[in-house]
DNA sequence: ATACTTGTTATATATATCATATAACAGAGC
DNA sequence: GCTCTGTTATATGATATATATAACAAGTAT
C-alpha cells in the first residue's frame, strides 16, 4: 500500500498518514491482520521522522484500529468490529452540520452531496466479491 | 444569533466561531446583508480576545462570506452567490473520502449516513417558505 | 471640529502542536 | 549474543493559537 504525503498541506503529516491507513482498511487494500511496516521502515519510506510514525501507530492503537506486539510489530486489528456506537453517529452529525452547511452555500445540491457519499461507500462493500 | 464555544475543545476557538457563522447563514439565522457585532462587542459577548474575532472576520472576508466597511463594520455578504465551483466539489470529495471510510468501519451504513445528510440539508432549503 | 466607533496594525507574551534529531532502553525471536 | 521491534528520554526549532496593551486610521454623528 502506497502513502502519498503532501508536505505543504495544512493537514499535519501524522494526520495524513493516519487517514490513509484507515481508508486503506475500508478499501480492502489493508486486510485485517495484515502487518504494517516498522516505525523506522515506514518513516524511511515516506521520508519523515520515526516519532511521527510512532505517533500515528499509537493513536491507531488507542482507537482500536491496530494491535501492537512487542516484537512482531504493528498489524491491522484482526478483530475489528463494526459495532455501531451512538457516539459515532453523534460525532458524524456534528461533522456534517458544518460540512453540509458550507457545501450548501457553495452551491452543492443535496443530490450531488449524496452522490459523492454513495460513490465512496460503494468502494467499501466490494470486499465480499473479491 | 447565539454562539456556543467549547473552550476545552480540540477545535480552535476561531474555527468554532467561523463554523457557526457559516452555519448560521445556511440556516437562515443570519440574513444576507445582516450586520454582525463589532470585533470588540463579539469578543466581549463570548469572552474571548478581540484579535481572535478579528481573525475570524478576516478569514470570512477572504472567503467571500462577509464584506467589511470602514465604519459600518462587518455584514453578511449581500451578494453571496451559490455558483458551484469544480474546486468545491473536489474539496468536498477529499473530505468525504476520509469521513465515509471511518464511518463505514465504525458500522454506520450508507443509508444512515445519507439520512444524516438529508436531515441537515432539509434545514437549509426552508428559507423560501419563511 | 470633536468625539466616538469601526476595523487595523504593531508588539509582546504564553502555551500547545507539529516535526525533527540523537540516543538509549526493553522485550521478543532467531 | 545479536537483531529487530516498539518505547522512552531529551532537546531543538518552527508554527499555530490565544491573549494583552496600545496605538492608528477612517468613517459617522453630535
Amino acid at each position: 500500500m502506497l502513502l502519498h504525503i503532501q508536505f505543504d498541506s495544512e493537514t499535519p503529516i501524522y494526520q495524513q498518514v493516519k487517514d490513509q491507513i484507515i481508508r486503506g482498511i475500508a478499501l480492502g487494500e489493508l486486510k485485517l491482520g495484515e502487518k504494517l511496516p516498522s516505525v523506522r521502515q515506514l518513516a524511511a519510506d515516506i521520508g519523515i521522522n520515526l516519532h511521527t510514525v510512532n505517533k500515528v501507530y499509537n493513536q491507531l492503537k488507542s482507537e482500536g484500529w491496530v494491535v501492537i506486539h512487542r516484537k512482531s510489530g504493528v498489524m491491522i486489528n484482526p478483530h475489528l468490529n463494526l459495532n455501531q456506537s451512538s457516539e459515532a453517529l453523534e460525532e458524524l452529525d456534528d461533522l456534517l452540520k458544518n460540512i453540509t452547511a458550507e457545501s450548501f452555500l457553495k452551491g452543492i445540491s443535496k443530490d450531488e452531496f449524496i452522490t459523492l457519499v454513495e460513490r465512496n461507500y460503494d468502494r467499501y462493500n466490494m470486499r465480499e466479491s473479491e
